[in-house]
RNA sequence: GGGAUGGUAGCUCAGUCGGUAGCAGCACCGCACUUUUAAUGCGGGGGUCCCGGGUUCGAGUCCCGGCCAUCCCA
């Protein structure tokens, strides 16, 4: 007597929500003696593999291909005796035919017990349906990991950019071109490897927790180390060890890593981002040029296949070689005139406010011109620009020019707007690095702090002689958006820095 | 930091002039169905309308404050 009504209030209980639901069948599943959370399973084909030696079979073979397969069933359609299923492994989507009585009946209604989204493998052989297509005749069947909650909607995905943001594996479940943009991005990294270490690039590992945080202008991430008692950065940027390695007699070193910067995030923001630095002995900010334009182009050919990267109708971008090269002085002359550095200050300051530019009284020439720079020319500059010998005073780490002592024999690599690479003929005069650091630290203002200490350790490395060398940083972030079209850097990173929730 | 827009069922979204939240689609539960594919047909269940105040007889809707997000700007 007592059954029924027990039954149903335990549909009442379930039908209110879907987890609860999914707990109590797990719950019973186990009771009946099920592992509804399996182990190791051996002899799986990959779907792809499945299609390949279907498709290479002759079309009137008789013979029955069998495999096993293993993967999330995404979506289930039943007809009665027989039921269709799609499972969907990394790389590929594959439909299920269940029929009756292929696997009994018990089997078969177990079937019809599983949700979608439950991890499961399915032994059967390949075959064509009626509207041609490529199945799995399923033989077998074994669950393997129960889901607990309902996936997202099948037709339209999981849309809201928050959700996609904090729990990326739906949006990996969900989206494909998400899951692929990301399977690029470790395709990319990983050309970037093969082809230094093809060069003879050695990868090191250097600090990321540091005493002082150098090699960069940006605020660290600061955090207390209990065994020392004493306080830690983040570091900002790995430049300052990869030149010590430079002086310890590695000729061609490079790192790929994390960078930490205690600032905001936004379209091209993360707070951790992750870059290549580079350093090779003997070389300098030109050969850094031809390397880095080598390089990618050599990695954006094996991964995409092209260098013309069409990001809409209006805007393709072109990697073609050679890539413009083109003097900062060149550029404020193309956008201001060039009688620009004749002007007096107030005709400059004029100028430049007629750009809609907030130019604050204490500004200098140099200042101004650079604000010019930042404002209305770099965002302009959408073909790869190498964009060369910018104003020391933004770059205290590398060689003057020879013929020009107030600029620097560097680039910076400016491709769809953006800053994508700085590269350096490196500073290894001791003396001066020193006298610029000062320079800076007086320039950056007194609430730094201690962040702005000088690091002495890198100073007394130079002493030892470091050789004469090129040096180069590349945004891999800013690289991936570029190559894969995306537009906002949470569209590169895994898991994107989120504000938490209270 | 400033501005705009948004937050409603597990997901995707409606919600008019302030009047009981939508027979919404998918998902879920039940029934039918052995070649479907956004399967189909019939029936059913599911809501802290982001949070907190205020106005009002009455607030998803109007006002104020907050949280989170997206876009734009500095």
């Amino acid at each position: 007597m007592s059954e029924p009504h027990e039954t149903n209030l335990e549909n009442q209980q379930c039908v209110e929500d879907i987890r609860g639901q999914r707990v109590q069948k797990s719950l019973r599943m186990q009771e009946a003696g099920l592992n509804i959370y399996g182990a190791r399973v051996e002899g799986i084909s990959k779907i792809e593999e499945l299609r390949q030696a279907f498709l290479a079979l002759p079309e009137d073979s008789e013979e029955k291909l069998r495999f096993k397969i293993a993967g999330r069933l995404m979506a289930r359609r039943l007809m009665g005796k027989s039921l269709f299923a799609n499972l969907k492994d990394q790389n590929g989507m594959l439909q299920l035919y269940v029929q009756k009585n292929a696997l009994g009946d018990e089997d078969y209604e177990f079937f019809k017990d599983l949700d979608i989204g439950d991890i499961i493998c399915a032994s059967g052989y390949a075959f064509r349906t009626r509207s041609g297509e490529l199945s799995l005749h399923v033989e077998s069947f074994e669950l393997l990991s129960k889901i607990l909650r309902p996936l997202p909607e099948k037709y339209h995905g999981l849309r809201d950019m928050e959700q996609r943001y904090r729990q990326r594996y739906l949006d990996l479940i969900m989206n494909d071109a998400v899951r692929r943009c990301f399977e690029m991005r470790s395709r990319i990294i990983a050309e970037i490897r093969a082809y230094l270490n093809n060069k003879g690039f050695m990868e090191v590992e250097t600090p990321m927790m540091q005493t002082l945080a150098g090699g960069a202008a940006a605020q660290p991430f600061k955090t207390h180390y209990n065994a020392l008692g004493c306080t830690m950065y983040l570091r900002i940027a790995p430049e300052l060890f990869l030149k010590r390695l430079l002086t310890g007699g590695f000729e061609k070193v490079y790192e790929i890593g994390r960078n930490f910067r205690n600032e905001g995030m936004d379209r091209r923001h993360n707070p951790e981002f992750t870059s290549l630095e580079l350093y090779e002995a003997y070389s300098d900010c030109r050969g850094m040029m031809e390397l880095l334009e080598d390089m990618v182009c050599q990695v954006a050919e094996k991964t995409l296949g092209t260098l013309e990267l069409k990001h809409s109708e209006e805007k393709c971008i072109s990697l073609q070689r050679p890539w413009r090269r083109v003097p900062y002085e060149d550029l404020i002359k193309e956008k201001m005139g060039a009688d620009w550095y004749e002007l007096d200050l107030a005709t400059q300051r004029e100028k430049a406010a007629a750009l809609g530019l907030q130019i604050s009284a204490d500004m200098d020439a140099v200042a101004i011109t650079h604000e010019v720079y930042d404002r209305c020319i770099e965002g302009s500059l959408i073909q790869p620009t190498f964009v060369t010998r910018l104003p020391a005073f933004l770059v205290p780490l590398a060689k003057r020019c020879v013929d020009a002592p107030e600029l620097v024999d560097v680039y910076e690599l400016i491709i769809n707007g953006q800053e994508m690479s700085p590269g350096y003929s490196e500073l290894n005069d001791p003396a001066e690095q020193r006298s610029r650091f000062d320079a800076q630290n007086i320039g950056c203002g007194e609430q730094e702090g201690e962040v702005d200490r000088i690091d002495e350790d890198f100073l007394c490395s130079l002493e030892y002689a470091m050789p004469p060398a090129g040096g180069l940083g590349l945004g891999i972030d800013r690289l991936i958006m570029l190559l894969s079209g995306e537009e906002s850097i949470r569209d590169v990173i895994l898991f994107p820095q989120m504000r938490p929730l209270k």
